[in-house]
DNA sequence: TTCCGACGGTGGTCTGACCACGCTGTATAT
DNA sequence: ATATACAGCGTGGTCAGACCACCGTCGGAA
């Protein structure tokens, strides 16, 4: 009949942890009380304070080190991506969706650095790409974060980390097909935006 | 040096656990062996298993019943969305974000469905349309399953319980827009599906 | 000064125990 | 004979304690 409270301590475990968090003013990288100490603190088996933080591992929000400690951490690349990947990509269909998906994400992305139209960074961009060579993955990182959308940034993080643990073979380094994107960007133009990124992963027709 | 097998317990569980299931041909509703028995099988202590358990039911792969048992489940609305939204949509942008990408995931659903054409399928399902009502969520549910692509069914499934989470305010059901969505859809017109897409979710200029 | 080993703290794992709950079969009452 | 209530069993949920492997450190020995 009550509200709740009823189901999983170890999912109240959580969010007593996160607000223990929250009041005591963690960042990335401190440390958290040992799985003894929480254990007391709140008053739990230790076994529901590991239940607990193994759910926040697979979240890829702490990080434990046997013999040192559990850490908070940032939130990218986790244990997730290895575990839903051994149970979702079986068959070759699954891989070639990651593929497709992929690439739809990353021209969702594009739409919305259109959107925002952020001209002077792009520029700056552009001018440092001229200059120096910038892998796939940092490119797309500055792309999103031009789109200014955090949620993207978290799905592209898991959709790439799923595709690279794929070994599709790499295409060849070409800085002047980046460069023609970002033209294509400034010119605002969408067609012609997507057109660029085709080529880029060399599907254009 | 060796190649891994070090880390870990509960995740080599986690793949024994999913080779078991596999090999047991078991189906969504199937009951799995008992904590204890697992415990035997693979000669693991009883609280590994339980630690690879929860990561399972993270996943939304199993549910687990007091006094039943555990079972195997269809990956739908699971636990992580909700851990998950704890810890991210902690601002108003956020929520914009969850509402922008939902958006730009259903636009490429549908660029899916153009690009497998399934004229049949979107014909019959228009017409079952005319006769009975249809939610949203089914709606896109069959979008999705005509893109084929099982990765989008995916982040569109945890995205739109994001999104439901939300609160936002909901538009008045429209039988007419959704037709309209469908005939754009057999015209293969790309343009004018985002467009009567963009109408659907009042979002027309 | 340098080096090395003992020590305490930490996560990783196992075991055994008890509880709460759902099912089922049996014994009882009708 | 049928219907009902209850006890037993198996299940997941939780706890406590133990031991291991590993890490950092600190003090004593060379």
């Amino acid at each position: 009949m009550n509200k709740e409270a009823s189901n999983k301590v170890y999912i109240e475990i959580v969010k007593k942890i996160r607000t223990m968090i929250v009041e005591d003013g963690l960042k990335i990288g401190d440390k958290i009380p040992s799985e003894r100490e929480l254990s007391e603190r709140l008053q739990v088996g230790r076994s529901s304070v590991r239940e607990a933080l193994r759910a926040l591992e697979l979240l890829g929000l702490i990080e434990t080190r046997r013999g040192e400690g559990t850490f908070l951490r940032d939130a990218r690349g986790n244990q997730l991506v290895q575990l839903v990947s051994t149970f979702i990509l079986q068959d070759e269909k699954a891989k070639e969706d990651v593929k497709d998906t992929l690439q739809l994400i990353e021209m969702d992305c594009l739409r919305l650095v259109l959107q925002r139209n952020n001209v002077e960074q792009i520029v700056s961009f552009r001018k440092l790409l001229e200059s120096v060579n910038v892998s796939d993955e940092e490119f797309f990182l500055k792309m999103i974060e031009l789109g200014d959308n955090h949620l993207m940034y978290r799905i592209w993080i898991i959709l790439s980390n799923f595709y690279r643990s794929l070994n599709f073979p790499e295409e060849p380094y070409s800085k002047a097909k980046y460069l023609t994107l970002l033209d294509a960007l400034l010119q605002g133009d969408e067609n012609l935006v997507l057109e660029k990124y085709l080529l880029l992963r060399k599907l254009s027709t």
